[in-house]
RNA sequence: GGUCCUAUCGUCUAAUGGUUAGGACACCACCCUUUCACGGUGGUAAUACGGGUUCGACUCCCGUUAGGACCGCCA
């Protein structure tokens, strides 16, 4: 029972990925999907989007929309999906319901599988009566008896009836990729479901088929299929297939060590788009997560992970989705990418706040004060932020005062260090001064002119710097005062000055 | 309960019989500095426990403990 390595290693590599579009794009999902992307390209095979929507009440096209849009978005491309020629189509399970018919009623013909007319209530009092016996809750396989004449008069009569899979008592033993050797006991599976009628396939045997027939060489998936693998290698050899490759990947998990869900407050990708995650970070660090490149280095491009990727180098135990490591990625994406491009990604944050509005490709007009900004101001205020910021959203609480005519904030917040009020309004005087002596409001000109000044009259820098800075920005926290005071303009650093000294009374 | 798996700093991990057990994130300190951030330097911090095997064990074996996955007419 053996993969049939010899035929698998000489066929082009396929992978795929199959998700089931009843929810959105969870991070899980996506550490699947990028294993086989990256393994498949690393082997110069075909990555394929196959859409599992069986389940007709809680597959959704909005959440196969979603699903496309955020593999888009962290460009993982596949080369055959539902939207794509491909020869090995339809890719969307509902679509190939013939198939499945013609797949069901071969194992029903060669008595691989059988009519089961036992209700669920049935079922679920059986299996509590050997849960309670300390038995493994399997079918006791009381249908299998039943003719094949005799089933059918049944069905046309309008029993209703699921189809099961005749289960062999057999060991049943595979080698995965990640895992090494794997055997089941295939006696404690029972005879499973595998449709509930010839048109209404189940998981493993829609999967069993289709991995065939769109001759998938590696089943790249998370652990939690590792026991529907014989199952699916049963239904194969019942249909005279051969078997895939298999590896199983350990799973993400949450804070509290279990399997990473929604109950860990678990955010669809499109939630880390909206929050100014990048795609590079995103793939990055799901890629460290079970798997590392044996080297110290951390940071690594899409093509270069493909390049590097192996199932040799995954790890077989789970790794807790640690937000800090990714913010650490996002801030050195950012630091990274060049400024234009930057200034294009912060754009709308900034249009869905409300602070500007468009007016042309280069041109925003800025909402509280109908002022424009052109492309080039808005990369200069960027520029003096791209290395404080963590996600892309930050951008607006760092450079909101740029978009006010007058910043709001506490008096007390003027005070540096043990200042008093006094001694604060005669630094935001000299201030005033400064800045209107100059003659120029370049920021190197500025930072000479008042350090000079400072050192001059014997002053203590942060007792002028640090009033300056929170009359122009009114935060704690900002870029320095005098690239502040070149963006905002004579005129209004001068207002903000003397809004400053009315705040002081 | 049954089957299977896992166990190195708080977290992600390296070290596949011989290392002062390495790196990264986070944290702390210092430097830079008006603030924040960036950057730089340094620091705290781990082989779950107990037995073996071996000259030598994070590494191999056994047990204990702890954790996890699966056990659907979901995928």
């Amino acid at each position: 029972m053996n993969s049939d390595l010899s035929q698998t290693q000489s066929k082009k590599v396929r992978t795929r990925f199959a998700p089931s579009p009843t929810g959105f794009l969870h991070i899980g999902s996506v550490r699947t999907c990028l294993f086989n992307f990256l393994y498949a390209k690393k082997m110069g095979g075909d990555f394929v989007l196959r859409i599992e929507d069986t389940d007709k009440e809680r597959s959704k096209p909005e959440f196969e929309e979603d699903i496309k849009q955020g593999l888009k978005w962290l460009g993982i491309i596949w080369d055959e999906g539902p939207d794509t020629n491909g020869k090995f189509g339809p890719y969307r399970q509902m679509d190939r319901l013939d198939i499945y018919e013609k797949y069901a009623r071969q194992l029903l013909d060669q008595s691989h599988a059988y009519y089961c007319f036992c209700s669920e209530e049935e079922l679920e009092a059986k299996k509590q009566e050997m849960v309670a016996r300390g038995h493994a809750p399997i079918y006791d396989g009381k249908c299998s008896n039943i003719s094949k004449e005799e089933a059918q008069q049944r069905i046309a009569a309008g029993e209703k009836a699921v189809i099961r899979f005749k289960t062999q008592n057999k060991v049943i033993s595979f080698t995965d990729l990640i895992w090494g050797k794997v055997d089941f006991d295939a006696s404690l599976f029972g005879d499973f479901v595998i449709a509930k009628d010839t048109r209404s396939p189940l998981y493993n045997f829609a999967a069993a088929v289709d991995d065939y027939l769109m001759e998938i060489t590696h089943i790249v998936r998370g652990e939690e299929h590792l026991s529907n693998t014989p199952r699916q290698m049963m239904i194969q050899s019942a249909l005279g297939f051969g078997h895939p490759q298999y590896a199983h990947l350990p799973l993400i998990l949450g804070p509290d060590k279990t399997k990473l869900s929604k109950r860990h407050n678990a955010e669809p990708v499109g939630y880390y788009k909206q929050k100014g995650y990048l795609p590079q970070a995103l793939n990055n660090f799901i890629a460290f997560l079970g798997w590392n490149p044996g080297t110290e280095r951390e940071m690594f491009s899409m093509p270069e992970l493909i390049n590097e990727f192996s199932f040799e180098r995954c790890r077989k135990s789970g790794s807790i989705f640690n937000i800090a490591k990714l913010d650490w990625y996002n801030g050195m994406y950012i630091r990274q990418t060049p400024l234009d491009k930057l200034t294009e990604l912060l754009i709308p944050y900034y249009q869905e706040k409300n602070l500007i509005e468009k007016i042309s490709d280069r041109e925003f007009k800025i909402t509280a004060t109908n002022q424009t900004i052109d492309f080039a101001t808005l990369s200069l205020i960027v520029s003096l932020y791209q290395e404080r910021l963590v996600k892309l959203e930050d951008i607006i609480e760092a450079t909101d005062l740029f978009f006010v005519e007058l910043p709001s904030y506490e008096k007390d917040l003027l005070l540096f260090k043990d200042m008093t009020y006094q001694q604060v309004a005669n630094s935001i005087d000299k201030c005033i001064e400064l800045l209107s002596n100059a003659e120029s409001f370049q920021k190197d000109y500025l930072q000479t002119h008042c350090l000079n000044a400072i050192q001059e009259a014997n002053l203590n820098r942060g007792q002028i710097l640090w009033p300056l800075r929170v009359a122009l920005t009114g935060k704690k926290a900002s870029a320095g005062p005098f690239e502040i005071a070149e963006i905002l303009g004579k005129d209004l650093s001068l207002k903000r000055l003397n809004f400053a000294k009315k705040i002081l009374g």
